[in-house]
DNA sequence: CATGAATGAGTATTCATTCAT
DNA sequence: GATGAATGAATACTCATTCAT
């Protein structure tokens, strides 16, 4: 009976709880599951929140103010080149592709659907206008050419995300590396940028393959 | 109550159960809904199928091999320049999309968390293998030039399934028109063909607006 | 396992529910108590009932019309005086009290207050207008007298009803008697029939009583 | 946070529940439902109180003996007339019949049925045999004629009490002034005192009603 | 083939009660 | 005295599944 803090409890119920809708979605997740998750009983569920439901909408505000903010900061930074904030923007993407991704996984009532596609929405909203302004800076700096600067954001950003969807159950080294190097070069083609010029891209992959070549 | 032939009521359940799955998620769908849809009694639903979960394995199944048969039948004919075999794969590619996305919508369980990443890859590995093909064949042609065929075929597809995303909810034709020109100028840059060669993306436009210029 | 036909269990659930609700009040009875009383399992009554609310709303529309039935059965009979027809009225009386009484037992929420005023009104509604129109036949027919013929009919009532809860727990036959005796007393009184006149509260008691004199 | 005395904090518990127990019945109304309306903690309860069902039995006992001594000092007045002793337990009747309403209200357990048939029972018993004296006196002073007078105390009582179940929703003063003439009428008839001897009945009205006449 | 009554385990939620601080 | 975190049993309701007919 170690009676915890509140606001220490609450954080653990909504980590137990995003852990737990992750792994077997919402609907079955039980709250019982999340009070034995914590060795608690499932009653004190109740006195931290109103409802299941109420829980879930306070993680989508707070996985959504998470990517807003992770955004916001890779944004803010003043004087930098278009490529240099690209730069900026993949470091924190991998976070924001995570965080959203699970956060579709959530829903599957009907009652919901428009509400996922609200989300599935906002979130692009969120990262797709920055990766807009980095394209049209990129333009009037002339090392990109395009006529489609949003849709060119877009279509950076599905060809970052789905390129993982290519990578083999455990990949080597050499898979990450070609498949960086191909995003890369598909980036830069779709921007019209020089071969080679968004060697940012780099900092999608871990530390130690940075410099690497592949076959 | 005319006795219905078993392979035909068969049908009518899988049918009934697809539809409900689509529209309400397969967790919220009950047995009694499906065969209420159909004016049956519950108990019916027992005589033709295992289980609920039974329902599920066979509609999946079901769907990949339509999926399947459906690229099979655009690789087929034979003769055609990598071009035009594009054309014919885009034919069928909404279908195929929409299959897919149908299928990830049904899971969420904890235990079909690999089937699911499973499935996943498996339309992608109907879907881009084709397109691998196409594009290694519009090498072969000089029309296209890049140096990854696969992650180019994935980078294709990922584009132009993104770009769904990025339509307002009430598009204008204008819209439309827009979207279609820069995936399919996107597609070009990709595999490094021509600007303007790949005109066959036109036909992922409703008929009515395949000529159309946008502004 | 006895499968019992439909119509048949739903009034078994029925009556089980009447006598629960009665012993123990419409919240102190869970709708596992009515499935257990009945020997079947707790989901049964899902199937024949929407909710335990519903159940106790079709229970307040039946005991009502009960009550409308059997006041409407006593008053429609042609040529009978006034005294006859108090007679037929009382011969129902002890039903309608017992159903109307049970029925306020039901209620205690809040949100029922209002619901709850509404049914005792109604009751009385019923019984009331009936007593009234005797009354009136009877000052026409110059066998009583009084002013306010619908207050009378209330009066009646309230002491006919009142007078047994001064009954003793275990009440003798002299006691029977001499409330009865009292009863018909005031009864008389309050309508200004002649003593003696209104012997048709003979009818509330158990037969072998209805001759005896008390001491 | 002064920490009140305990006598003062105990009785401020007790009036918390009682005006919750009247507004949503005992069982709707939630430990923390009192503790919330004085503002403090649910654990607080169990300081001053051993279960709520406990809090139950000393409120019931509280009111039991408010009504006891209100009837008590109604009637040890010396020297007075039947009629004056009556017009005094009038007075004090209202606040009577509040009280032991409100206490049936709180009665719904199967395990309390006895105990409430009791509770009604005592307050007759208390209110009654007063009454019944008030009658005997009567008819000792020859300004009553009734053979039976402790039922004759009853039906005054009911017929007070159920009077009001007569009022319409929104009574005008004339409906007030005719009901309580009725009442004034039936008593008279039913203790047999000459017609408008018991003028004290007025008493029941709204102080500026009292001298009125009605339609 | 088809029905629909019956089951029982599961789910979210409430609440009286306890107790370490 | 007072707090509030924690408990656990109870409750209404759902639903996949079974089975006698």
């Amino acid at each position: 009976m170690p009676s915890k803090s509140a606001p220490e409890r609450r954080t653990d119920f909504v980590a137990a709880a995003r852990e737990l809708f992750e792994e077997k979605g919402f609907e079955n997740t039980s709250v019982d599951d999340i009070a034995t998750r914590l060795g608690v009983a499932k009653g004190l569920f109740y006195y931290y929140f109103e409802s299941k439901e109420m829980l879930l909408d306070l993680i989508m505000e707070q996985m959504m103010s998470e990517i807003e903010s992770a955004i916001a900061a890779s944004m803010e930074k003043k004087g930098l080149t278009a490529i240099e904030r690209l730069g900026e923007l993949i470091k924190c993407s991998a976070d924001v592709t995570f965080r959203s991704r699970t956060m579709l996984g959530y829903f599957h009532k009907e009652r919901n659907r428009s509400l996922r596609f609200t989300m599935e929405k906002k979130a692009l909203e969120m990262m797709i206008p920055a990766l807009e302004r980095i394209v049209r800076q990129g333009i009037e700096e002339k090392v990109f050419d395009t006529p489609y600067p949003r849709e060119a954001a877009g279509a950076m950003l599905f060809v970052s995300t789905g390129m993982k969807e290519l990578k083999p159950a455990e990949p080597s080294a050499d898979d990450l590396v070609r498949l960086n190097r191909a995003m890369q070069l598909y980036a830069e083609r779709i921007v019209g940028a020089a071969p080679g010029s968004l060697h940012v891209y780099n900092l999608m992959l871990p530390p130690e393959l940075r410099g690497a070549k592949h076959d």
